[in-house]
RNA sequence: UCCUCAGUAGCUCAAUGGUAGAGCAAUCGGCUGUUAACCGAUAGGCUGUAGGUUCGAAUCCUACCUGGGGAGCCA
């Protein structure tokens, strides 16, 4: 007798067929009759349940099995046949039911509709229904096409550090590590908490990018990417971001802005496309009760070109669109979530990216342009999700970048290897970040960060 | 952090100043192919918390708590 998992039993159902087998699950639904019955029997390795049909007369336990509810684990025995002509493409014929671990009946989970809100209270058993299913299935398959993108392309994985001394990137509120006692912390001489008697002998905290250790990597690897947690302690309460998420961090040398986006571009459809191949169950139910119309729009993205323009450029359609916004539109301020919209789901409707912004809002170690003014920044605007990648040319000239670190305040002695990294063998190199679970929503279509993690950290929530 | 909306049965929602209700889930019963099964019955409540207004508050007012949406910060 074959013990059998439902993805098995799925792509090689004609193997299965009338053959005897035993498979273990949840119970998702069931529905006794008099005399027999039908459990959808879920075992985590195909999206889809299998039915399972249990008769009287085959059954010793069928009153027990019967009274079985939602959630109770079972390992069934039984015959495999297809039943072309019924909705479901083949059930299992049970002649013997075991319950391996019962589910009483305050199981929260019910066979129906339940809201996000009320799920995520229940982030342990959430990966039961069929959206965090499909979700968390999705996200498994996009990490591995991401890795697939990279090494095929002979791009090397580099683990940036978690713990850092860096503080001075500039990219949101830090989370302090430390051993010291929060109580009794040693004074230094100036009054001050003394880090020099703290664990690494400095202040540190949780990454908050592994940019500047990827350089380090790209002038040595030339092609290279980071992929992992990132921490920001910002006070932030939105549907898209976490306190821990995780980034996808490339960095070329020998590249400028074109190649960046060419990259980015190239990476988007990738993991797209093999979503859309790998997924095919998931990417319908999404598209079904999620976002209707999510694989059409997907699907045009993969043989679209994305949108090219520059920030100057972005603001003139800004305002030649006569468009009401909140925010005024001028040369030298940010570009606010409104006007984000407006360029990718209006003007363009597909991603766009917007390069070239006034030097002054941008990072310090950004490529200052020929014309003084602006430097050489992309961001990546997809419509439902707003920014999903933010990039640069690095700037590598060492007199202009030790310059811009003078403009926005920052301690050059801390980054003597940074700089250094100008000093020996500089070369011109580019790299950008993808929010990971921005890119997960974008090709699920579910809108809020804190369903597409599977146990979310945000402000004042760390549950579970 | 700011703006805004909402907290009523396990879940999703009704009840707009006058006796708190439905569907689903649960429990019991019925049903020989169901598939968010169906049909009948039963049980289920200090209306987020604390004050206040009123003869009377789920409903009006104040504060707090929790959650959603939007903004800022960003990925």
């Amino acid at each position: 007798m074959e013990k059998a998992m439902v993805r098995q039993l799925v792509q090689d159902n004609d193997r299965y067929n009338e053959k005897q087998i035993v498979v273990n699950g949840w119970i998702r639904s069931n529905r006794d009759q008099k005399s027999f019955g039908f459990i959808s029997l879920n075992d985590g390795t195909h999206f889809d349940s299998i039915q399972v049909v249990y008769e009287k007369e085959f059954l010793s336990n069928f009153d027990e099995v019967a009274s079985l509810g939602a959630g109770a684990a079972v390992t069934v025995r039984g015959i495999f046949v297809q039943t072309p002509q019924a909705r479901q493409p083949f059930e299992i014929k049970a002649a013997e039911i075991i319950l391996e671990g019962d589910s009483p009946k305050d199981y929260p989970i019910q066979p129906k509709r339940h809201t996000r809100e009320f799920l995520r209270e229940l982030a342990h058993l959430r990966p039961r229904t069929n959206l965090f299913s499909a979700v968390f299935r999705v996200r498994s398959l996009l990490t591995f096409a991401i890795h697939k993108f990279f090494q095929e392309r002979g791009f090397i994985y580099l683990h940036s550090p978690i713990i850092t001394a860096n503080d001075a990137e500039g990219a949101g509120e830090l989370f302090r590590v430390t051993t010291l006692d929060p109580k009794n912390p040693p004074i230094a001489e100036d009054g001050q908490v003394d880090y020099s008697a703290d664990f690494f002998g400095k202040k540190t905290n949780l990454t908050v990018s592994g940019q500047l250790e990827a350089e380090v990597f790209a002038l040595a690897f030339r092609n290279v990417y980071t992929f992992g947690p990132t921490f920001r302690a910002e006070n932030s309460n939105t549907a898209r971001h976490a306190a821990e998420f995780w980034m996808i961090e490339p960095e070329v040398a020998f590249a400028d802005l074109q190649d960046n986006m060419r990259l980015a571009e190239e990476m988007m459809k990738f993991m797209i496309s093999y979503i859309l191949e790998n997924a095919a169950e998931e990417m319908e139910f999404f598209n079904k009760f999620v976002d209707k119309g999510l694989k059409e729009r997907l699907q045009n993205i993969v043989n679209a070109e994305f949108e090219r323009i520059t920030y100057t450029r972005a603001i003139e359609i800004l305002k030649e669109s006569k468009q009401k916004f909140e925010y005024p539109v001028e040369w030298g301020k940010d570009l606010q979530t409104e006007h984000e919209r407006y360029l990718t789901e209006k003007a363009f409707n597909k991603p766009v990216f917007v390069t070239d912004y006034p030097k002054e809002i941008k990072a310090f170690y950004m490529r200052v342009n020929d014309d003084k003014k602006t430097a050489a920044a992309m961001d990546l605007l997809v419509p439902g999700v707003g920014e999903i990648i933010g990039g640069s040319q690095r700037e590598e000239r060492a007199e202009v970048l030790e310059k811009r670190m003078e403009e926005f305040n920052i301690e050059k002695e801390a980054l003597w290897w940074y700089l250094d990294l100008r000093k020996y063998g500089g070369a011109k190199h580019a790299g950008f970040g993808l929010g990971f679970e921005r890119a997960v929503m974008y090709i699920t279509g579910v809108n809020n960060i804190r369903d597409v993690i599977p146990f979310p950290r945000t402000v004042n929530t760390c549950e579970f």
